[in-house]
DNA sequence: GGCCAGGCGCGAC
DNA sequence: GTCGCGCATGGC
């Protein structure tokens, strides 16, 4: 056995072998068919700086709040993450929010925008949620309260809808580790003032694999589903004409939610609907979700009927009461620090998964 | 070591 | 349509 050179140890998809050693795609003892991927390829990136106002809007809230799982707070009170192929270093004072970004200009299924509008139209920093509070609701006026900085981020579809249908039953900090994994052996690094970010793979890099090798990283039964789900997706990106806009999105989200297996089902769908499709009516029930409809409103039953009385209560503006109350209901009952989106903004500590590697 | 984690899918009714 | 159970894996 050759040590100089990593090894196959099987074949996840059609005439396609991975490495043991680096997991990527290689050209292995000449037996692919794929090119070689080299992982260590990274382009390293420039800086451009700026700022972005943010009234009324708290960038912690906003980031650490759960919804997104490539972004994190770094002992140097920096917010780094990456969106849409471009990476980010955050940070807000009073209602200015400094920014450097990887790149000048950033492509999303909207359009190509500049850094600075990119900012406003991901974060929705001009956007402000009107939730309106019934008198006697002391719970939702104390969360409304306290979170009302709080926006949900505009996340890549394909990003969103990947990154849930792992996240079933499992911990964030889990779920944050796996989506890296994937990131970091199928994306595309960046390197970025000294540290490395590799970008969300694209649906093809996903759907080249099968369950197998998901399984092999101990993705567990959310294996054959990732492997569903990104088949399904590229095959619908080769067979659509149209380009990629919202309503094409939206098409997606609906199919992967009717098609069984894929593991979209009614929680995550509504995650899809809520954090990536522009859908702010939509509420995801899970068990946090549950708990606060029993403790706080004596509403029991199945997730789809919670999910219908919260809908109908919140109106088209569901989705932000729902997350209120999910963030204060978390912050007074969380076992950790990172379930508690309120505590963990007020204290230094970095956050307990971050989406790069410092270069060395 | 047991319980649970931001559920889903499938088979019984 | 709805209810109950099995499902991998890891954290606490």
């Amino acid at each position: 056995m050759n040590r100089k050179f990593p090894h196959c140890f099987g074949t996840f998809g059609p005439g396609l072998e991975v490495c043991r050693v680096c997991y990527a795609r290689v050209q292995c003892q000449d037996r692919t068919t794929r090119p070689r991927r080299d992982r260590q390829q990274v382009v390293q990136a420039g800086v451009w700086e700026g700022e972005i106002t943010g009234p009324d809007f708290e960038l912690g809230h906003t980031l650490g709040s759960g919804q997104v799982f490539r972004w994190g707070r770094d002992a140097d009170g920096w917010w780094k993450g990456i969106a849409y192929g471009t990476a980010f270093h955050l940070r807000q004072k009073g209602d200015r929010i400094a920014f450097k970004a990887s790149a000048e200009g950033v492509k999303t299924y909207a359009g190509e925008m500049g850094v600075r509008d990119f900012l406003v139209w991901y974060l929705r920093t001009d956007e402000a949620p009107r939730v309106r509070v019934p008198r006697q609701d002391r719970h939702l006026r104390k969360a409304r309260g306290l979170l009302r900085g709080l926006r949900f981020v505009r996340q890549d579809p394909f990003e969103c809808m990947i990154s849930y249908i792992l996240s079933v039953q499992a911990h964030m900090n889990l779920t944050k580790r796996r989506i890296n994994f994937l990131a970091r052996i199928l994306g595309e690094g960046i390197l970025f003032l000294g540290e490395r970010y590799w970008t969300f793979p694209r649906p093809e890099a996903l759907s080249d694999l099968n369950g197998d090798y998901y399984r092999r990283h101990k993705f567990g039964w959310r294996s054959e589903r990732v492997a569903m789900a990104a088949r399904y997706m590229a095959e619908q990106l080769e067979d659509m004409d149209r380009s990629w806009d919202l309503g094409v999105w939206q098409e997606v989200g609906q199919g992967l939610y009717e098609l069984s297996g894929s593991g979209v089902g009614l929680k995550v769908a509504k995650c899809i609907d809520l954090f990536s499709l522009d859908r702010l009516d939509a509420v995801p029930v899970d068990t946090w979700v549950r708990k606060m409809a029993k403790d706080w409103y004596g509403v029991t039953g199945s997730d789809a009927k919670i999910c219908a009385w919260a809908e109908e209560r919140g109106g088209k503006w569901a989705g932000y009461m729902n997350e209120y109350l999910f963030a204060y209901y978390r912050e007074l009952n969380g076992q950790t620090i990172y379930d508690q989106v309120l505590s963990f903004c007020e204290t230094e500590i970095p956050s307990a998964e971050l989406p790069f590697e410092t270069s060395g």
